[in-house]
DNA sequence: CGCCCTATTGACCCTTGTCAATGCGCGTGG
DNA sequence: CCACGCGCATTGACAAGGGTCAATAGGGCG
């Protein structure tokens, strides 16, 4: 499929995520290279972890791309993140806790497996590793809360606004934005919906008024932002909350 | 003032908290015993801590009740994390992260300090103490997914409710429920509103509801659930999310 | 060719927000 | 002791953002 590439880059994008947050010696860089040896291959639509399952390893999106999601009594579902490659798919081994949701894979995916005991020799010798992921986990638990800010209370046209300009920002640091302004966005309208708290129906107007608008076209699972800044200043976004402090790029 | 009480217990609610959610030495005890010395005091609607300020000490929640919150663009805000007795102020100290939101305090307050020094000290003899600070992080983050939930679908009923419901096991675990299931919540319900993405007026009309079918009673900053058991069935409130997969109590 | 999933559109309705007024309790200054 | 002000709870009337239902259309695929 053509869309293929659009979701891949080198395998590499762990390290370059992890050198974004915290500075890393050579040789840690070495030790992460040669210890992401397992890959697991994950179809469209797969589960990559389960709610309620405990893991002994880290999982890192190599490839592709994937969200969490939790499922409501009435069988709605919230969908709480989604994860780009670089992206660990749980922090649960940090603390032995259960997996407290759902993990799927959206088109074709790849994911890296760490073993804890190997992480741990890891960071023995480069305790840099370790507060790289610590702060990975406090990005991550930064984006949810902005997501929980969009739903809590902001307009739908502003909260998806916001979620493309976030889709943008995050894709664009692991090299997944070309030149246009485009990048692969592999879900459906129904799923972005249940991201946002709104409806497949109100979802797909809002689209329209961006498309009208000459802000964002949204077209076979890709989006083209013609406009960045206008869009971010039509929602107000400030990426600050993706970056747990440390400066710009 | 009367309600003064409610809101306090005694000063070890940090090592029990710890302790329910990871196996502690009796050494481990005594070494979080006295290492929590420094104790500040707020006044109520005081700021314990600031956004994008970057802080080099653990604060735990000893005596009051406190909010996390963030400010949307437009002036309004979103409150996160509600704080009670035990749980940890911020877990930006994990990566040295900056806090990525306010923290206030709620009444009169008391916050105990913990040196990073001192605690990387304890946690070199102690190791259960880093996993049990780690599990306190994931189920925070379990929480938070867990409001993302009711914002993000439930409705405003329920999601009063489930709110009420949370408050009322996480304070029964430090002890601050009586025997007739009552317990303080000294919020506004401008405030309640800010967290659960309603205006105060809707607030307002959902807890009549409740007090009207004898499920909740909200009066003097006070609550009380008469049917505790009637009102999880109403919201279909499961506390799984609030243990990280540590087994009940 | 037919099925299924997704996008799109229209009509209608309902939950929730907004605005504005009233009341109530409490603290303060006169 | 009382008048005033203020913050918060409560109510009513009205508006509107967004959900629901149902129908149509356009691929992709067996």
């Amino acid at each position: 499929m053509m869309m293929e590439s659009t979701f891949s880059n080198s395998g590499k994008t762990w390290l370059r995520r992890l050198a974004a947050v915290v500075s890393l010696s050579s040789g840690a860089q070495a030790a992460i290279l040669s210890s992401l040896t397992q890959t697991r291959h994950f179809r469209a639509r797969e589960h990559i972890m389960r709610d309620g399952t405990r893991d002994g390893s880290v999982q890192v999106l190599l490839r592709g791309f994937a969200y969490r999601h939790r499922y409501r009594p009435d069988g709605t579902r919230q969908i709480t993140a989604f994860l780009v490659p670089g992206d660990i798919c749980d922090f649960g081994f940090l603390s032995h806790s259960a997996v407290s949701q759902n993990v799927i894979a959206l088109p074709a995916s790849s994911v890296g497996q760490l073993d804890l005991s190997q992480l741990a020799g890891m960071v023995e010798k480069h305790p840099e590793i370790m507060t790289g992921i610590l702060r990975c986990a406090a990005i991550e638990q930064s984006t949810m809360q902005e997501l929980l800010v969009s739903v809590g209370g902001r307009t739908a046209l502003h909260r998806v606004a916001h979620m493309l300009c976030e889709m943008h920002y995050r894709l664009s640091k692991v090299d997944l934005v070309d030149a246009e302004g485009s990048f692969g966005f592999p879900l459906t309208q129904s799923e972005l919906g249940d991201a946002l708290g709104l409806s497949t129906v109100h979802i797909n107007r809002k689209i329209q008024v961006l498309r009208r608008e000459g802000l964002a076209i949204w077209r076979d699972k890709t989006i083209t932002l013609p406009d960045p800044q206008a869009l971010r200043a039509l929602c107000s976004f400030d990426p600050t909350y993706l970056r747990a402090g440390v400066p710009a790029h």
